[in-house]
DNA sequence: AAGAACCTTTTAACGATTCTAAACTAACTT
DNA sequence: AAGTTAGTTTAGAATCGTTAAAAGGTTCTT
């Protein structure tokens, strides 16, 4: 049962990528590892790089950013923009929204049905909505 | 009556500059001018720079990151975040949310009555709702 | 008009991110 | 298993938006 994790431990991550049309090589793998199976992370690249580093995988700075947004286009991250100044990437891919603490840099996830959204004016001629994000941030 | 804008053209902005307890420059005025008297706009430092340009108003790009945060420290603007690599400054300071065109940069403002939350989860223990930013993200 | 406080400018520096070109590696072919 | 190829990673340089420091200029108060 948990056999799988002990014997196999790139089982799972491998057949994401593959799924995802990602050629599963070891960087990608490790980082994928350390990104879904940590439950539901907000990271930055530079502390997915620190996290690598720590435990012992080399991997460039460059490759984290590449990964991270192939990662986001074959739709298994999600970036979020709180802050102007640093790119955020969340492993959780279902309809939710986010508190944002300013001082802390903390982000916290608000599942999506603690929020709603009862009206909302349609999209201009020519445009679909792609995605609604709604900050709530956070002082004191 | 429209003699105010003909005769006296910075009394207005002076008088918010003033209010707001900033020294009414050559520069700060001049921006000001363009920020306030177009109706609601959304800047970027390199825009409004580039429009002080373009009506000849000699001002360093220091100047205009330094105005900007010193208007929205004011109360005079409002900082949106939608990209998380440029700054955009909003000038329409009633409650509203926002429209983003990630492919042009568009954006437009939705008036806060066109939006309603019905829902929101309490903020953690220890802190307070600061704002709630909506961004409805648009494709095609 | 003088002094003090405040502002603007230039230039250098910064952090985050992307680019480049070379080295590498996974996957496919034989 | 070796060779080929296309895709990947790398280090380092380059770029972007933004901020800082130092020097000089402006505004306000008197």
């Amino acid at each position: 049962m948990t056999e799988t994790k002990s014997t196999r431990p790139y089982k799972k991550v491998l057949d994401r990528l593959r799924a995802a049309g990602l050629r599963p090589t070891r960087q990608r793998l490790a980082l994928a590892k350390l990104l879904f199976e940590g439950g539901d992370r907000h990271v930055t690249a530079e502390i997915l790089h620190g996290e690598a580093q720590a435990a012992s995988i080399r991997v460039s700075l460059a490759t984290v950013y590449n990964t991270l947004h192939q990662f986001t286009a074959a739709d298994l991250l999600r970036e979020i923009v709180v802050d102007s100044q640093r790119s955020y990437f969340d492993t959780n891919m279902s309809d939710h929204h986010h508190f944002f603490h300013e001082k802390t840099n903390q982000l916290m996830d608000i599942p999506g049905d603690e929020i709603v959204v009862a009206q909302m004016p349609p999209p201009p001629p020519g445009t679909v909505v792609k995605r609604v994000d709604i900050v709530v941030r956070l002082d004191e």
